[in-house]
DNA sequence: ACGAGAACCTGTTTGC
DNA sequence: TGCAAACAGGTTCTCG
């Protein structure tokens, strides 16, 4: 899934078909994915124009007349295909949402595992909405530095790197970026969160922004080659240091394979780990 | 209160 | 080659 830089690019890539544009019709066809949609979702998107397009983690918040924003979330597999609407292909089995404009423009909503979700709240109220009540801080935003973060780990039992997924903690992370942030960081992600404060707390905090920021460039110049093919949004390859590559030797080069045998795979609360066992401590 | 594990789904990859 | 198990980028509920 779309991690926070990946949701950062869906949005971006969808402001051009969506900023200024009003839904002329919204085709569900499937009307639940993780939740059921909001009642009547259609109905009340169809006339709205939207003003602007946000991201609060890992929801993409598409802000509308009337002080409606529409959240989405992505899931595991969800993405957003952006198409002129004359050009549409005909619906395939996991295309749930059709978003239709009056600017001529179809963005449809993909998701085969159904992890995904929609819910239309109040602009005003947003973040008192369940669903944000209890994020942490934005990692992009000054709210999050070395401080915030040790004062956030305070007291945790738990390894550094389910800490870390906990949105509570710091809100957009996923799998891939919590092991590519400790990483940069040198920080193997068995230690236990607790333990990370002061300068260890300022270097995690500003690897995990490093890290996303670079995502968003790589993704950034990515989505714009594949708007020239089929305006695919929401995946983008790019290269991760310690992420997948189990067995093989981390970047840096100053690392013995055959000594420290490469980037090593193991399960923490049920999720992969990737690392490396000699520069992580 | 906290942390680990299961559950939610389907598609793809891996291993016997 | 074929089939079953394992695994996939997230969130949320239950249980100890």
């Amino acid at each position: 899934m779309p991690e926070l830089p990946e949701v950062e690019t869906v949005r971006r890539g969808l402001i051009p078909a969506l900023e200024g544009a009003a839904f002329q019709q919204v085709v569900v066809r499937r009307a639940d994915l993780r939740r059921p949609f909001p009642e009547n979702m259609a109905n009340r998107l169809v006339g709205k124009r939207v003003e602007r397009l946000g991201r609060r983690a890992k929801y993409l918040l598409i802000y509308m007349s009337d002080d409606l924003v529409l959240v989405i979330h992505l899931g595991m597999s969800g993405h957003m295909t952006v198409y002129e609407t004359k050009n549409a292909p005909p619906p395939g089995k996991h295309d749930h949402v059709d978003f239709i404009t009056d600017g001529g423009h179809t963005i449809r909503f993909t998701d085969p595992r159904r992890f995904g979700s929609m819910d239309i709240a109040d602009a005003s109220s947003l973040e008192s909405h369940p669903l944000f009540a209890n994020l942490g801080p934005e990692p992009l935003s000054n709210a999050f530095n070395g401080p915030a973060l040790a004062a956030a780990l305070k007291g945790k039992k738990g390894p550094i790197k389910t800490a870390l997924l906990d949105q509570t903690v710091v809100a957009g992370l996923g799998n891939i970026y919590v092991c590519e942030a400790l990483f940069r960081s040198g920080l193997s992600p068995i230690r236990k969160a607790g333990t990370i404060k002061g300068a260890v707390a300022d270097r995690l905090a500003g690897d995990i922004v490093a890290v996303l920021q670079d995502a968003i460039a790589s993704g950034g110049s990515s989505i714009r080659d594949h708007l020239k093919i089929d305006g695919t949004l929401g995946y983008f390859q790019h290269s991760f240091a310690v992420y997948d590559r189990e067995g093989q030797p981390c970047p840096g080069g100053e690392c013995d394979l055959s000594a420290c045998g490469g980037i090593k795979r193991i399960v923490q609360s049920g999720r992969s780990t990737f690392y490396c066992p000699t520069k992580q401590r």
